[in-house]
DNA sequence: ACCATTTATGACTAAAATGACAAATAGGAC
DNA sequence: GTCCTATTTGTCATTTTAGTCATAAATGGT
């Protein structure tokens, strides 16, 4: 748990150290006093509710970082390719190339994008799919689905909720138009 | 009963170290020190009243009160089983049928012990041991190898940083012996 | 016994809290 | 616009608390 002291607030709503202090004491920003002769400390998701409700400026720290991508593939050599192109495009990439990866990545990277290969041997595809859309958190991942497997099958994999898909093989071209494409803000 | 050093409650806190010791040279948090040259201590106990007194957070360590525990096995039979051992030993249970839901509720449900059987289909046990212990951060996890595999086996798990190992069938009294004598504090 | 990591300590520097007071700002009334 | 007033914010000096650094010691693991 990440916490700020009152000079570093002053520093980023460019404000004096003693208004900030007041702010706390007054209560309008939400604190706690450390035991010691009472400095304090306010916790980071306490700031950023402070700047939302006041309608501050979010300063750049805090502005949501990199988009993060999720490469879900067996085939390392795949996976590294998608990595390149979405690496180059500016985007945190990540590979996950068994399922058990692919799950823990998803849950403590927390992409904004997974690309997820439909056939890997011994998982199930769909069931990613499913698990994203009903036992997973974030509704707002998009999932991109790229398989060698046919219209059918990848269609099968919209139904469930899947975002887009692109068949195997792929041009550069076309995994960064689609992806840009799903992730515009 | 378990115990935290100056540094572990300087991470907790967001606190220099030299602070936390000066905390607990000043009284104001109860400690105990060392036979060897007076490292510090300080009981699980003290250090919620400590954080309670001063109206401290709670790190997410010391929130949630229950144990849990994750149980991952693609024979739901199985599963249920020890799910239902751990449930009325007292310990939140959650069930991981295939590697991507085990991956997934191992960084999100934060389990304190996972069970995991080494023969499962397209799955790899061993990589889930080593991910665990390399790219996992919370070393505190416990891992208790369950599996009709051979001794050999069991004790490859065991070398790449597995706790126990339990070989099936085992009987629920064998099961909680084993999960209890890992989950002491 | 050895090594890498963590912790303790003192001296010092940096940062924060506080009170009193000055300056700036916002909103009304004219 | 000007004047007035209430509120908020900034400044300053002082005291207290927290962090940094270098070094020595202890701890944990192999």
């Amino acid at each position: 748990m990440k916490t700020l002291t009152s000079g570093e607030i002053a520093k980023y709503c460019d404000v004096n150290l003693r208004t900030v202090i007041r702010w706390i004491d007054s209560g309008r920003l939400k604190g706690y006093k450390l035991p010691g002769g009472g400095n304090n400390r306010v916790k980071e998701e306490d700031f950023l509710a402070f700047l939302q409700d006041n309608e501050l400026p979010i300063p750049a720290d805090f502005q949501s970082k990199e988009t993060r991508v999720l490469i879900v593939d067996d085939e390392l050599q795949v996976a590294k390719a998608i990595s390149r192109v979405t690496t180059r495009a500016g985007f945190k990439s990540v590979i996950a190339t068994d399922p058990f990866m692919a799950g823990a990545l998803l849950t403590s990277f927390k992409p904004q994008l997974m690309t997820l290969d439909l056939s890997m041997p011994g998982v199930n595809g769909y069931d990613i799919v499913k698990f994203a859309r009903h036992d997973y958190d974030d509704k707002s991942l998009k999932i991109l689905i790229i398989s060698a497997l046919g219209e059918e099958q990848r269609q099968q994999a919209l139904d469930l909720g899947a975002d887009m898909s692109l068949p195997k093989p792929f041009s550069n071209k076309e995994l960064l138009n689609t992806i840009e494409s799903l992730l515009v803000k």
